[in-house]
DNA sequence: TAAATAGTGTCTGTAAGACAGTATCGA
DNA sequence: TCGATACTGTCTTACAGACACTATTTA
């Protein structure tokens, strides 16, 4: 290992996206149609490699946030949580690549403009669940950093961060149960979030046009952790042999 | 972004591995005193670069736990939980670095013989906590490392990779106590342990030396998830503001 | 009025934490 | 026998899930 004459191989750094948000009452995420090989045609993950030697991490995903998805940085959720570096994960030579999951509030327009050009929301199940075909690894990519989404879900405030400025109960049960592919009960839900102290505060403003009771309007409140902790239903507990 | 002119930046890939044990009932983790510069002297996570072009990351956490700490990989819990690669986290140039979390059962012996020469268990606490000086943004990766262990002893059977093959409940007591930093009540936690099923299997063997009556043996069961889940006491649940 | 959506209350089972009590060993 | 450790049981409170009910709007 410490032999004199070996030097460690020299890599390329990329990051890749996760971005997911809800619009129309179902889970999308961000997808880019590449334009050059490998994988030409093929959707992929909004991404790219690092841009120089000062450039970070968390500063490339921003980056390429702005750049590929036209999205402020500043505003979204960005959280990394995993790298890929299957030595053969890109033909082009050796490539590791640094995942990053975001959360953008529904936009009303799909993204245009700029470098943007090729991207475009896809709804999740249509892209992670096989049909598809995904560039790279990014099938796998995708698929944990839906878990993560997941998973945050039950135990951190993160779903404000798909509403607007100010939402009601129920539009932010319909961000659990898009990202959580369930269907929850109003009630209860609407317990448990009054329940998460710091989860939710009343924002008074005007209500909305709707059919029925209007309903009260609500913001993020201070709270990042969720106490109680809003509970995922089972999806089948799993258990594996020895 | 795509200007014809510009190519990406080389970077090396560098994997660092926080393998944790427990011995003598205090929670340990292997640390390497650097023989070279920079941070010549100061105690470092043991890692290393990727050592070639066709070597994957668990591959080279593999690597690196056979010959920096003269552990069996296969035996061992082995999980990836972050990478770090700020453009200033080492002095010699640009390094991405992935990290893994070991988790290595008691060992009798201080670690010995090969690479490891330089390698020695150290209590958590004292290496996590301030004083004592760590190389690169090492003290960053251990409390991650260390995080994530403290978290998915609540719901996944990895305290058990603390114990050797047979244990009683009160050893797997001790493993969350010292990883927690917490005592547990022994009657709750004997009811919880066997509520979870799966967790933990009878074994019949010999009983051990001991005071008092001596406890039954078990050995890891089937499950790897946790249900119900072992809950951590509260350490202060934290909020932030918006 | 009805239809629709919002919000409240109540009941039941399960799990967590506190802690009393019984069992089985060595000395 | 006593001291020590292992194990079992019981009580109270909190939360999850199911679901009946009331409230407030538009049509």
């Amino acid at each position: 290992m410490d032999d004199e004459s070996w030097s460690p191989p020299q890599v390329l750094v990329a990051v890749d996206l996760v971005i997911l948000t809800l619009r129309a009452g179902v889970l999308q995420v961000l997808m880019v149609e590449r334009g050059i090989e490998p994988y030409r045609g093929a959707l992929a993950l909004p991404g790219g490699f690092l841009y120089d030697e000062r450039e970070d991490l968390l500063g490339a995903a921003r980056r390429e946030l702005r750049e590929e998805a036209d999205l402020e940085p500043e505003r979204l959720h960005l959280e990394q949580f995993g790298a890929y570096g299957a030595p053969d994960r890109d033909p082009r030579g050796r490539v590791v690549s640094v995942a990053y999951l975001a959360i953008a509030p529904g936009l009303p327009e799909p993204v245009a403009g700029g470098d943007a050009a090729g991207a475009s929301w896809r709804p999740v199940q249509e892209v992670a669940s096989g049909r598809s075909c995904l560039a790279f690894d990014h099938r796998q990519v995708l698929t944990d950093g839906l878990e993560l989404a997941r998973s945050k879900l039950e135990r951190s405030s993160l779903a404000t961060t798909f509403c607007g400025e100010t939402f009601t109960i129920a539009e932010l049960q319909r961000v659990y149960e898009a990202v959580w592919e369930t269907s929850l009960d109003p009630r209860n839900f609407y317990r448990k979030v009054q329940g998460a102290s710091g989860f939710v505060v009343p924002a008074e403003s005007e209500p909305r046009p709707t059919k029925g009771r209007p309903a009260r309007l609500f913001r993020a409140g201070p709270s990042t952790v969720l106490y109680p902790a809003i509970t995922r239903p089972d999806t089948a507990e799993q258990e594996d042999g020895a």
